[in-house]
DNA sequence: CAACAAAGGGTAATCGATTGCACAATTTAA
DNA sequence: TTAAATTGTGCAATCGATTACCCTTTGTTG
């Protein structure tokens, strides 16, 4: 139960006689000094268990090495999974990371803003909350030169870079397949429209109906929270019309569920009488009876890729940073919309 | 765009006339400050805009305010929940918080205790890998004396605190459930026995079939890793036999829904031929269907009673560490035992 | 061989906040 | 009135790593 105190570059001097710059250089591997004496630093730094302490680099070089990150919620399963890409890259290049969830709130994006702000990070990636409309908060970070990259829910009135996935081709495809199962009159609910990936879903779910000569009928196109409750209410409003629609697309799985889940109670055979295609691919989404035919978007590559993104712009201050990046989607065929 | 430099205390020291360690005191409401100076110090803060730097002060005072959190993945609802409980409370407490996932791999976990080691985590909170029999690794925390608290899936080798849910409970009112629902062979899928969560949970059902004088057959009492796929193989065990059960109380979800999926695919009636209770709660078991009748736990509270403990003993470092502390569970009775 | 360059490494200041000790001013006790 | 105690602040060292600048050697060049 010793209480072995931290040894320090100061240890390792001392142990070789030497100074304490030989051996801060040495372990930076700086080309002043000679690979001999490089050597037998590494060599004692094993030795004696040397662990560098990150908080007295930092102070000196002013950075932390930590990055921040600004998720709705980490219960969802495509953002824990971002998560997942965003710190085995991050830690692998040596950066820790620091999570905090807005609860898709705006006021507590504000507050996430500050938190990361207080706590120095050298960049930070977020997806925004659903109804963040303003984007002030986020001037904390671009003012200050602090590196910005948003993934999913991105801002397009900072001049950030991003990562999305192809939400354009994930409705197209998605309405072209039902389409292809021969629904005629197909619905969509949709998110809120001020932000990106839902007005990307939207349009291409529209442009497979033009693409195929489909009537757009404007009462078939709701706008949604795309929430469990929001989605129910969206399911009445659709599926109780006297003119109901034979298929629905869902801007996300949550929805869909919501709509699966009223039409098994009014009695509707899926996917018989209505087919349903949701977006995301959440693990629920394999497991509800009947299994849901949707969209893959892969949140870990999301989070690996801004990551990258993000990494390049705090070690490489130059260069273009407002790139956008768009990961491809796949289609999950399942029972929901097997006919 | 402005390059603002962070303020720092001399700036406030310099604009107020008076020494950079009065000003220190008096932000961190030192005694022997008069309240007039505190005041006076405080405005000027808030006025430059002053954000403490944590890494100095960290340095000097060599605590980082940060704490660990080892969990085997962050995408099970239960973890992430906890992390939510986790974070919110380390947060409100001045606490950063950096996630590790073991991906249930003791390798990967003996790595994240070497990484939060590196990163001098002031203590750790940590669930333990599902095949994590040795507990070597945590001797880096315990002999440097960084407090330790496991939750859930808990350590009895190392002498620390620890916060679970009421296992043997659970196991007892899932199985007096299945007994008031008429059921006459109740069959148990366990997980590994040398986790503790998992031989409470057997415990439980055990006592409840004594109590009410069933006979305990070994031949349904199965041991488990609980997977997806673990749980369809124990399904095809259970369920192809010539006397199979009629009810099944799962140690998990994920391994209750399996029983499920496959019990339908071979045509048995649920809950009519076999009831099915899992345990967790996970968002699934409502969604699925049947949905499933399952144990709550909250890993929300699980999580903040966790960091509580934590927070404690790094703030008061005596006392007794060993506390274990047990939080409720719930049946929530859904279709799959309904009968 | 003078003069200079390169290689290798040491000195000391620095990052910003904290804190033991010293000390002046004021109050209290005797 | 004087010694002692209390209050309120300042000085300077400190945490551990980094780095601008300086100083030796040793080697190179005309």
């Amino acid at each position: 139960m010793k209480k072995e105190s931290h040894t320090t570059i100061h240890d390792i001097a001392r142990a070789l006689n030497i100074s304490g710059s030989t051996v801060s250089r040495a372990l930076n591997d700086n080309s002043r000094i000679s690979e001999k004496t490089k050597k037998a630093v590494r060599d004692m730094a094993r030795q004696l268990g040397y662990q560098p302490n990150a908080l007295a680099s930092n102070l000196r070089t002013s950075c932390t090495n930590t990055i921040g990150v600004i998720i709705p919620r980490i219960s969802r399963y495509f953002f824990s999974s971002a998560i997942t890409g965003i710190e085995e890259l991050a830690r692998t290049r040596g950066y820790n990371v620091i999570i905090c969830q807005s609860n898709d709130q705006e006021a507590r994006e504000a507050d996430c803003v500050q938190t990361l702000f207080a706590s120095r990070v050298d960049g930070v990636i977020s997806s925004i909350a659903i109804n963040t409309e303003n984007f002030e908060h986020y001037k904390t970070f671009t003012n200050r030169n602090i590196p910005l990259v948003f993934f999913d829910r991105v801002c397009d009135e900072l001049e950030t870079s991003q990562v999305v996935v192809d939400d354009f081709k994930g409705g197209f495809i998605a309405a072209e397949h039902l389409i292809s199962k021969g629904c005629k009159r197909i619905a969509h609910i949709g998110g809120p429209q001020h932000l990106n990936i839902y007005i990307n879903r939207l349009q291409g779910y529209l442009k497979a109906l033009r693409k195929h000569n489909f009537e757009v009928e404007e009462e078939l196109i709701i706008e949604s929270l795309l929430t469990r409750e929001d989605g129910e209410a969206c399911a009445k409003k659709l599926l109780d019309s006297p003119r109901r629609p034979d298929a629905i697309f869902a801007a996300n799985d949550i929805s869909a569920l919501s709509i699966i889940l009223y039409a098994k109670e009014i009695g509707l055979r899926i996917p018989e009488d209505l087919a349903v295609v949701g977006f995301s691919n959440e693990p629920f989404s394999e497991y509800v009876s009947p299994s849901l035919t949707t969209i893959e978007q892969s949140g870990f590559d999301v989070g690996t890729k801004a990551t990258e993104l993000l990494l390049d712009i705090i070690t490489n201050k130059t260069g273009n940073h407002q790139e956008t990046i768009v990961l491809p989607v796949k289609l999950i065929e399942r029972e929901s919309s097997n006919r």
